[in-house]
DNA sequence: TCGATTAGGCTGGCATGCTAGTTCGCCTAG
DNA sequence: CTAGGCGAACTAGCATGCCAGCCTAATCGA
């Protein structure tokens, strides 16, 4: 498909570099396959999708030197990208105490989502307004996507073109700022939606919301646009805490 | 207010060897238990405030060496520092090449006003609703000093009044989270604002603004307050861009 | 004299060693 | 048997040293 899963990652910042992976270290030089990332940003990546996925759930402890052994880089690297991650509220470092991945707070799930729609709601109405024909053609494009999964009942592919919808209208204003505070964003209501949802009968509502959007743009009616991002985004702080009231546990506050 | 941290100017002639210089004989003994600040925080905070004080203008070079000198640390805590700033994007790091303060994007200035709009717009309309009565009291207390700062001429006062007023309404509604970013996004408005903006004329219109959302938020009229503050925003946003159009050189785009 | 190549001096990245503080368990004394 | 204290082993913070890329300038060859 041509509409990017994996493209902008919230705050990291990019270097165009080249690694040779450093041919004659002395420890254990560990031949791990060629990326062109920074040891941090790979461990830092790699515990991120630890997290969100959540491989490692909250109050999981982080050892520090046990990552050090498992990618073969000294403390300073793991420190570097654990203290990213802190700066995220990703984890929570207590000073010579330990560090662990953060719980969750119902306060702050609220929050993320009154970002969310309070950021998409303005985003889609500029969509509707401005939005260049080829963009709303690839829009198009990820709907009859969406449509496919629904109907193969594919929950992990239209998860992924849910977060590629979104992020469509984002990069179809060149709002590159508010997309970086929308990835943020959705990397801690991700972590709580995998951890708790694994609705399959949710994806038709989802769809059929996701359709009104796009139909909304296609229209040019930045009001009803709004309106329609307004109601998809209560419909899943709506489905949040629901899952929140039956998972209590989870969360903190 | 006044914080320098020296003859802070770009091309510092540099000298390189001369790391021992604690004044504490050895070990990096704590000066007492009262200030907790770490020494990354103590950097990260100094370098942030000389830069969205516009002490370090844009494309000024960061020498990291220089810092470590007259901070009296390691080049460590600087580029653990610098680097905090550069996820802020507030400086610019290409390896083996320089770090340097961050230019403006027009772009991203125009994105910020747009996040703070969406956001605060949302928060206001909040108050108008749920606001508690004691937080409406400290409002009327910080209007009082608006006011006689206008009175007086204040320009600086009725700035850090101007935050604090913004603050208060987050803070009154205990919204840590959405607050964050708007601290982040703070910063980076203040920069250009700071860097540009001398213009006492604006103070009575802008407390003519605050009082009327002040006014539609003690009257529990939520669509009126984000109306207010929506035009209120809407009013710096066309300010910023209009200085823009003054002072070219200092962005890009 | 002019151009191309190389060496040195800048930069940041990374590894390692050391210090300090907290916690927990074991050992001893009552 | 219990309670208190002391030490070992964890943690994070910080300093330093070394390595590798880039840019500049000086030098050597045509």
């Amino acid at each position: 498909m041509s509409t990017r899963i994996g493209g902008m990652t919230a705050g990291t910042p990019k270097r165009p570099r080249k690694s040779p992976a450093n041919p004659l270290g002395k420890g254990p030089g560990r031949p791990h396959a060629g990326t062109s990332e920074s040891k941090v940003d790979q461990i830092y990546g790699a515990l991120k999708l630890a997290i969100v996925g959540g491989e490692l759930p909250p109050e999981a402890p982080i050892d520090k030197v046990d990552l050090c052994a498992r990618f073969g880089v000294s403390r300073l690297s793991v420190t570097t990208a654990v203290n990213r991650l802190a700066f995220e509220r990703l984890v929570v470092v207590e000073p010579q105490r330990g560090s662990y991945v953060s719980r969750i707070r119902i306060s702050d799930v609220r929050q993320w989502m009154m970002i969310r729609r309070a950021l998409e709601t303005e985003v889609v109405g500029a969509c509707a307004q401005h939005l260049g024909d080829d963009w709303i053609e690839q829009l198009d494009r990820n709907m009859a996507y969406q449509r496919t999964a629904v109907k193969s009942g594919d929950l992990d592919g239209f998860h992924q073109l849910d977060i590629a919808f979104h992020r469509l209208l984002i990069e179809g204003m060149g709002l590159d700022r508010v997309g970086e505070i929308l990835e943020s964003v959705r990397t801690h209501v991700d972590r709580t939606r995998r951890l708790l949802l694994p609705e399959p009968g949710r994806m038709p509502a989802t769809l059929k919301e996701h359709q009104a959007i796009y139909r909304t743009i296609a229209d040019r009616n930045p009001s009803a646009a709004a309106r329609a991002m307004h109601e998809h985004l209560d419909r899943v702080l709506g489905e949040l805490e629901a899952f929140q009231e039956r998972h209590p546990n989870f969360f903190t506050d």
